[in-house]
DNA sequence: CGAAATCATGAAATCGTTTTCATATTGAGA
DNA sequence: TCTCAATATGAAAACGATTTCATGATTTCG
């Protein structure tokens, strides 16, 4: 492997005036970055990046944690900030919290041992107050996670109105006996806002709503198909179902048609996210733009690593879009 | 930040001693080592990796290469590396080369600019012999892309075996007019050996093809509702279709239940890869088991990483596995 | 008891760059 | 012609670890 100091005998010239060609700093003469430039590619140079790493004190390296990359939702996010990163000359490391507190705290070593620049959270497991020590080492970027405090730029969409706008699209569609499925409300901020919503929307309207129409903990297709399964047994079973996930809704939909409902007449649903699923099965459904996420997010981070200010909050409120297909 | 020296100044001692308290090296007395862990702590100080890449000669990152993250066969493969390779403490770099020679072209620099330890390659674009030259500089693993010649590990399963068995299948459900779905068969060996699967599978059983009943550059959802499209208005159409993916397979079966045929009696259709929208359709699908693809790729990686020997060409072939459902 | 092996530690070299500092040359303006 | 700035180059320091080499101290064993 050629080093900068054969590159630099082979063209009689000392190290520094090839570091010079190579990162084109101006005083260098036409000629010898000819020199240079013949030299490195006879030795068929390439800088070592360990080195330069060490000397320039940065990696061109981003970390970007998410629950699992087999999301959907998720690998839609880091497809557009790999692309974004890749533009700029930047590097995406995975990392897979897995709902896990004690992997997402692992992996936040990565930043003080500076393997990175910079961290971006979709998700987050631990408190604030345990990531926050981190940020004296590099900038850190939220995405569509929120917090009401931390001082870091944050990307991402009021789910109080995300879970209105859909709740008030079944009611303006004349529903008014309606269902809510939620992951783990919980502990989830994002599950809880989107119930907020919900609960403004059913207000609003001065609807009431039955415990019995509550379902929680849902998450897959197959929960979707097990929610409607208690359904079909209600004596008073809701009208419409508002999901938090389009998973949820296709398995809603799907167990309800093969049972010989009609839907949206005997059964109306509405999903969140719009992936390729949704429009598979005709789901009316909550879109984020995640290509703008993804892509500001990048931009943020990218941005605060080079200008080495202290990290400050910054607020991108990003709006919903609503999909109507033939669910609701 | 705290260096390796500022340990040793509070500690009493050399750098070389903490160096070496760090790598649990075994000649340090017991009191040495808690002074260093004592001061390391104090000075909340980690070894900055960067400086250790450049002396140790390695990054403990590995760099693999998808087209796109989004497709859930990939997804799922990431998904398992990633859980692996971070259980013997490296890290994953990924790279979409998004289907375009230049993309996986420029992603070849990163193994000889040493930022990782080795490639793993998912899906290749350009030539071997485009790629080859880069072995010099780090192992290089296969996974489910294969090549006759090239002198690397390489994990993957027999398509033509793929299609015959799946085509045999709908064979022994007793339908002889049987059509062909495929993505990018000219340029994929994968989608090609399929295909040759097919066709001996037809061959064994004495059966005949029409021209009509071949369809290719079919994807997405969307293609195997178009296609549908095209089946339907035949005055003889096929009695099942193989496709080369559930994406398809799913397409078909909505557009044609949509349309009031019955599936299988109508027309019967087998997916490839059981993804998540293969349990929604009920779809029956030839398996493959990506969860152990991806740990025998890691592991084959991380060993070769770790002997330096020169690489060797070993081929591991993993099996199909058909499921069954209610669409054939 | 003396030689050899093992244990314990530190000084200095090393990994391959970039950056600082010093110095020489050239060109422009007074 | 003299000064000052701009241009062009190289020597050496720096980045922060690990590794080699050297040197004692201690133990083992014949």
């Amino acid at each position: 492997m050629a080093t900068i100091q054969d590159v630099a005998k082979l063209a009689g010239l000392s190290r520094t005036t090839v570091s010079r060609v190579i990162n084109n700093h101006p005083y260098v003469t036409e000629e010898k970055k000819r020199l240079v430039s013949k030299a490195m590619q006879e030795l068929n140079y390439v800088p070592n990046s360990s080195a330069r790493r060490l000397r320039r004190q940065q990696t061109e390296t981003i970390a970007v944690y998410v629950p699992r990359i087999t999301n959907p939702f998720f690998s839609h996010l880091v497809e557009v900030m790999e692309k974004e990163a890749a533009k700029k000359g930047y590097q995406l490391i995975l990392c897979q919290t897995r709902y896990k507190k004690q992997q997402e705290r692992n992996f936040l070593e990565l930043l003080k041992t500076k393997q990175v620049d910079g961290l971006i959270l979709t998700s987050i497991e631990n408190d604030w107050s345990e990531i926050e020590p981190y940020l004296a080492y590099g900038p850190i970027v939220m995405c569509n996670e929120y917090n009401d405090t931390a001082q870091v730029p944050i990307v991402f969409l009021d789910q109080i109105k995300g879970g209105y706008i859909g709740t008030k699209h079944l009611i303006e569609k004349g529903y008014t006996k309606l269902g809510f499925c939620t992951g783990n409300h919980k502990s989830s901020r994002l599950a809880h806002d989107r119930h907020m919503g919900f609960l403004k929307a059913l207000n609003e309207a001065g609807l009431q709503m039955k415990d019995e129409w509550f379902f929680s903990s849902t998450h897959s297709i197959q929960d979707g198909k097990s929610t409607f399964e208690i359904i079909k047994e209600l004596s008073d079973p809701p009208e419409a179902i508002f999901t938090g996930s389009d998973e949820v809704a296709a398995g809603l939909v799907k167990a309800a048609t093969d049972e010989g409902w009609k839907v949206p007449e005997d059964l109306a649903v509405i999903g969140f996210d719009n992936q390729p699923l949704a429009e598979l099965m005709e789901l009316t459904t909550v879109e984020q733009p995640i290509e703008t996420i993804a892509s500001q997010t990048m931009e943020l981070m990218i941005e605060s690593i080079k200008s080495k200010r202290k990290s400050v909050r910054k607020e991108v409120l990003l709006p919903f879009n609503m999909i109507q297909r033939s669910s609701t």
